[in-house]
DNA sequence: ACCTAAATTTGTAATCATTACAATTTTATA
DNA sequence: TATAAAATTGTAATGATTACAAATTTAGGT
């Protein structure tokens, strides 16, 4: 996948931070949040500025190429994958998870004249793994 | 409805505070944050400190009387009812609306052997109301 | 290449919700 | 009433995010 011509195809211009901060979130699909990616990504653009990953990751969203979501209201986390899935995040190792929702034919009778933008689905329990191995 | 005793019964001691806050709750629908609250009720308890609506709501979340969510990852929102519901905030008006869930037997099949605690669903877009004025 | 204007990046300071914590007040109990 | 435990309060700290101005980079015209 050519990264720069991706963005350029959405109207943003391709920088070096651009290209490596999308890059970064199509390789890593945990949902990484702002601090995540700044540390990971320091190393490669030693000039790279905490302000940069937030602005970029704004012109994302803004732009339709990325999502944002929080799941316990404290850090937003951000995501290349722009197809609608929920979120399961475990209690007790903390991983989030994809998932995929089998029926967006989710109902809402009350919402029939309302303009839906967006759908976000967001789970928490205890993961399989966890489940299994009882701590 | 005796909110003191709806307190006690899930071994909350009712003070002042606890039951106005949760009265207020109780009362008013639209998913009140902290500030808001808090400065709705310093006038009926002059003495409030915001750290007691603070300590108060999470002590209502811990014992299951009341739910919080959060929209848009920046401000947490309280709300006294218990039934899982959505939540859909227009973009225009930015009021949150409650949402019934026509089948919260949504199927969700990756999270078969998983533990779901807690299901959280948001929707943004544009409500009746501002879709009709055209402003 | 060079100059200039616009866009981008950067660093620091400000903001705002939330939490930590210690002191004060209230409540319960002997 | 005396004393201990629980609840409330105020202030200070934290941590994510934003504002903003300065510095750097990019692009277009000469």
């Amino acid at each position: 996948m050519d990264f720069a011509s991706h963005l350029a195809t959405n109207n943003i211009k391709p920088s070096i931070q651009r290209i490596k901060i999308f890059e970064y979130l199509h390789e890593n699909r945990e949902h990484p949040t702002v601090d995540v990616i700044y540390k990971d990504l320091v190393g490669d653009i030693p000039t790279l500025s905490k302000t940069t990953v937030y602005n970029t990751l704004k012109l994302f969203v803004d732009n339709g190429i990325t999502s944002t979501f929080t799941i316990d209201g404290n850090e937003a986390r951000y995501d290349a994958i722009m197809e609608e899935h929920a979120h399961f995040k475990c209690k007790k190792c903390n991983n989030v998870f994809d998932v995929e929702i089998d029926a967006l034919k989710l109902k809402f009778s009350q919402l029939n004249d309302f303009q839906i933008d967006n759908t976000n689905i967001y789970l928490k329990g205890i993961c399989n793994k966890c489940l299994t191995n009882k701590n």
